[in-house]
DNA sequence: ATTAGTGCAAACACTTTGCACGGGT
DNA sequence: ACCCGTGCAAAGTGTTTGCACTAAT
């Protein structure tokens, strides 16, 4: 992982790894915020901006994505596979998507003339977690 | 106009309409700090607050939907005719974008179990503007 | 008359920045 | 020794809310 960073010419700091072992480790699309939360557990004295400035970092390596699929905060993903996600409205989880368009989509390099850097493909709804859930609640009355 | 917001048990205030008539006049995807900037010529006096709660309305109703394409802020689309959109990460414009992918995805209800209620598809790069400016300025140096 | 909607201002929440200190190379 | 990265705090930006007044039904 030093080697990596080193590569690109980044500073392997302990801050810095314990950020990328969080991201790569996980499938839950953290924010900003979960990131630092998560982080601070074990490095209590990291600031926000550390985690901040890192992930600014990472995006612009490429070794992270932002995803804009939560209205109310950015979303960062590690998983640089071609896959797309569902975002649950109610409790706001963000799950990973494969399915068949995506080897339609990757083939895009150019549309209506505009000059296309990426696709995202974006499901919005209820996820089974709480679908079930709000079934249970139902019954209940 | 004002027969279609009364049969929603919506008032139809002078406000209201001016946003409406903007909204499906222009297909900009504004932002809602954009409407109010528009609205504000001919009605001064309106509050941000009255669009942004109109923007709300609408949204419930159904009668516009909300882009989150412009990782800055929300968008807001009148055009309900189904079409994805392109995001110019220089101009920030927003281009409606009608290719065939979208047969394919309006088929969709579920997905890995999860209840879809809408899906969007995002494209994202250098619109067509910008990359010939861009160009433009290349040959000046 | 009733009740939804408006306008103002303040509060929020997430994001971004400036700068001095400290640690990685 | 150099300079990137960290930590702290403050500022910025877009979004949301409370409340008294006004207007639509």
């Amino acid at each position: 992982m030093k080697r990596e960073l080193n590569k690109k010419g980044l500073k392997a700091t302990p801050q810095r790894i314990e950020i990328i072992k969080f991201l790569s480790s996980t499938k839950s699309h953290p924010s900003a915020e979960d990131v630092y939360k998560f982080i601070k557990e074990k490095f209590p004295t990291i600031s926000f901006a550390t985690v901040y400035n890192t992930l600014i970092t990472l995006k612009n390596t490429g070794d992270i994505k932002e995803l804009s699929i939560d209205p109310e905060r950015k979303r960062f993903d590690m998983d640089l596979t071609p896959h797309d996600h569902f975002f649950c409205r109610k409790c706001k989880r963000v799950y990973d998507i494969y399915d068949l368009l995506r080897g339609y989509k990757i083939k895009i390099e150019e549309i209506d003339e505009h000059q296309v850097e990426e696709i995202s493909l974006y499901y919005t709804g209820v996820c089974r977690d709480c679908k079930n859930k709000i079934g249970k609640e139902v019954t209940k009355i």
